[in-house]
RNA sequence: GGCCCGGUGGCAGAGUGGUUAUGCAGAGGACUGCAAAUCCUUGUAUGCCGGUUCGAUUCCGACCCGGGCCUCCA
């Protein structure tokens, strides 16, 4: 199966070639874990998702690593700027390491309601060695100079290629440029490690060549990728807004070292944008996976909504939107609980043809750039083919399940559970009243107890099989 | 200022040089005492103007509009 994605330094779809045949090292930037983590990072972290399961499907082994990033970083090389970290800690009242934690914990969480597959969770703060490592190998190489007490700087001026990933180079970043920083010898020019400020103690610094102090940000990303994926990896991913800066300054910062190519393929995501501009203004406040969780959305009705476009086209999230999705989840859901419903009845043998024929179709099209949108298309199109037998659509809702991470046949299965809890006996007393009252033709009666019975938190169905009671979703 | 990406039906969002996905919502119908669920049917959509072409929504150019990045950000 050809697999292709589009790959930022190309600027083209390309053929996946792994390093490895059948493996693939893969790292995705992480979180900085100083607060909630917002739906537009889960956005990102369900495309990384989505991804490893098409590699996994086509039968790679996958390493993926993505990192937490623990320590705190100055928001800004110009001036003094803030440590997120410590800000987080100084409005919870708790050291920075215990932000980190909370923090982690919490994006665990979410990553679990949206049913990712747990990557290799790399914290920063476990490899501040191997970030120092990089930096005085760099020193000897000869990229570094030292501002007095700022920092060591990287010399964007030494590395031809600097600005590749973005499609610029050095001048014409120059000439772009809005700000300017007093002491760097070129705007482009990042810091790779801080001197601790003189006056006051931080929570999180180490002792290094160059005195206490901590390291830059975007060097955890390269120390960390090249200890667990080693020198020369495939795939590299992020958010879109990456590509400029960290991206750039981690390719600058690596490549020296380890040589070009340091990464084969580097795929970015677009943004989830909210009404009212980037998700990030408004980071921690409410649009988390708790809150729409709180609001009644099942977190796969989210993920279906993300699976709905593509991802290196941004999105729109709107309360309409996630509707939208959720009724159409649901009703996926629906019909493949009727699905399990009715091979429980009349069991079928599935047709092992057909299973593959669109086991491959499928696979094709996600593995075809990450083409969900149209997979989707496909798991209509199965629900609706009438020459499919119930065993064979179930077994490719299993591999759909396994592909797209959406949990149909689980929530299938718990509408099926809920629908077969047994009703208590006053419920059923008046369901059977209403029956009488139905055949006596006392619709008042009848319509009077149907209420009574919704009142109480029970659904009574007429089929044509007789009447069903069913608990109401909570 | 530099770089980049879009503008598709009521909404969300695909694909495609020539019968324009899919979903949600809406309408009509079947079924039902009425509901619910389900099924069937249904919609004069591709920003504007040129060009290439037998033919463009799809390719090229200009324009208008919107968005993103360039500063911490998934």
């Amino acid at each position: 199966m050809t697999i292709k994605l589009y790959n930022t330094m190309s600027r083209k779809i390309e053929e996946f070639k792994p390093l490895i045949p059948n493996q693939v090292s893969f790292y995705s930037c992480g979180p900085t874990v100083y607060w909630n983590q917002h739906l537009g990072n889960m956005r990102t972290f369900i495309s990384n998702d989505i991804i490893k399961r098409m590699f996994i499907e086509n039968g790679f082994k996958v390493n993926h690593v993505m990192n937490y990033t623990d320590v705190g970083h100055l928001t800004s090389d110009a001036d003094e700027g803030e440590d997120k970290m410590e800000k987080g800690a100084a409005r919870e009242n708790k050291s920075v390491w215990e932000v980190a934690q909370t923090y982690i914990d919490s994006v665990e969480s979410d990553m679990k309601d949206l049913n990712l597959i747990k990557p290799i969770t790399p914290r920063a703060t476990d490899y501040i060695d191997e970030q120092i490592d990089l930096v005085k190998k760099l020193e000897d190489l000869g990229y570094t100079y030292i501002i007095p007490g700022k920092g060591v700087y990287y010399d964007t001026s030494k590395f031809a290629d600097y600005g590749l990933l973005g499609g610029q180079n050095l001048s014409e970043l120059r000439s772009g440029i809005r700000i300017d920083n007093d002491g760097k010898k070129n705007p482009t020019d990042f810091m790779l490690w801080a001197f601790s400020p003189k006056d006051k103690k931080r929570e999180m610094e180490w002792d290094s060549p160059w005195g206490v102090g901590f390291p830059g940000w975007h060097i955890e990303c390269s120390a960390m990728s090249m200890k667990l994926l080693g020198n020369h990896f495939d795939i590299h991913t992020g958010g879109q807004e990456h590509i400029k800066v960290h991206h750039s300054d981690e390719i600058a910062q690596s490549e020296p070292i380890v040589g070009k190519p340091w990464v084969n393929y580097w795929v970015h995501f677009a943004w989830l944008m909210a009404k009212d501009g980037k998700m990030s203004k408004s980071a921690g406040d409410s649009l988390t996976v708790p809150y729409i969780k709180n609001k009644g959305y099942d977190p796969m009705e989210f993920r279906y909504l993300m699976l709905l476009g593509h991802y290196r086209q941004p999105v729109d999230f709107s309360w309409v939107s996630l509707d939208a999705a959720a009724n159409g989840y649901k009703n996926i859901v629906r019909k493949v609980a009727d699905l399990i419903d009715s091979q429980n009845q009349n069991p079928e043998k599935e047709n092992s043809k057909i299973y593959e024929e669109w086991n491959k179709k499928i696979l094709d099209i996600v593995s075809d750039n990450i083409k969900t949108a149209e997979s989707l298309v496909q798991v209509q199109e199965l629900l609706k083919a009438d020459d499919i037998n119930s065993a064979t659509k179930l077994k490719l809702f299993e591999f759909i399940d396994r592909l797209l991470g959406l949990q149909f046949i689980n929530r299938a299965q718990k509408l099926l559970d809920l629908e077969s809890v047994e009703a208590p006996e006053n419920i059923k007393k008046m369901a059977l009243e209403r029956v009488a009252a139905k055949a006596e033709k006392d619709w008042v009666r009848a319509d009077e107890l149907r209420d009574k019975i919704d009142a109480a938190g029970w659904n009574v169905i007429d089929t044509k099989d007789g009447i069903k009671i069913i608990k109401k979703m909570a």
